[in-house]
DNA sequence: TCAGTGATTAGG
DNA sequence: CTAATCACTGAG
């Protein structure tokens, strides 16, 4: 399997509208229990972006939760929805210009809730730092992704405008 | 189509 | 404290 080197912090500073689809085919990287390592490649994506963003759990501003958002990228924020699913994001951007990308689907594992339950990622991994975890990072494929894009999945709570926006990246 | 599930949040 | 919400999934 064609591997590269893990993605350092310039990468995820940018705005997540540029990091989002460059996500696409590049590698989700993370050592089990027993420190067997693991890729999967990226293959659709999703970006929240500030508080602008109705779709954006920072549109109702800064709460434990969310406080991950506003730090800089790089950064995982995770979260549990409908009692049972973690969410796995990244964070992008400057400190304080909340951001994340969610991970929607990787090659063998489509739905982020999926996702999630395949790697055993839960709430320990809120916070990890991308650049530096020894249990979990991004490599770099050196492809280029051929993508498309559509509307946001699973946010009709945000109104017609973000709703719209095409702001789902998928090969 | 629709129930399950529980952390998070706003509000009293 | 209570009640509503929710970036989903699986069963039917």
């Amino acid at each position: 399997m064609m591997t590269g080197k893990r993605l350092q912090r310039d990468f995820y500073l940018r705005d997540v509208l540029e990091v989002a689809p460059e996500l696409l085919l590049k590698f989700l990287v993370v050592t089990d229990s027993r420190g067997i390592i693991s890729r999967h490649i990226i293959t659709e994506t999703e970006a929240y972006r500030g508080s602008e963003d109705k779709a954006c759990h920072a549109s109702r501003g800064r709460t434990d939760r969310t406080e991950v958002m506003y730090r800089q990228g790089g950064l995982l924020y995770v979260y549990l929805v409908y009692g049972i699913h973690w969410m796995l994001n990244v964070v992008t951007g400057q400190s304080d210009n909340p951001q994340a990308v969610l991970i929607r689907s990787v090659e063998d594992f489509r739905g982020p809730g999926r996702v999630t339950r395949a790697l055993k990622i839960d709430k320990s991994y809120n916070g990890e730092d991308l650049t530096s975890s020894s249990r979990i990072w991004i490599e770099d494929s050196e492809v280029t992704a051929d993508y498309k894009t559509s509307e946001r999945i699973g946010i009709d709570y945000a109104g017609e405008y973000w709703k719209a926006r095409p702001w789902r990246f998928y090969l």
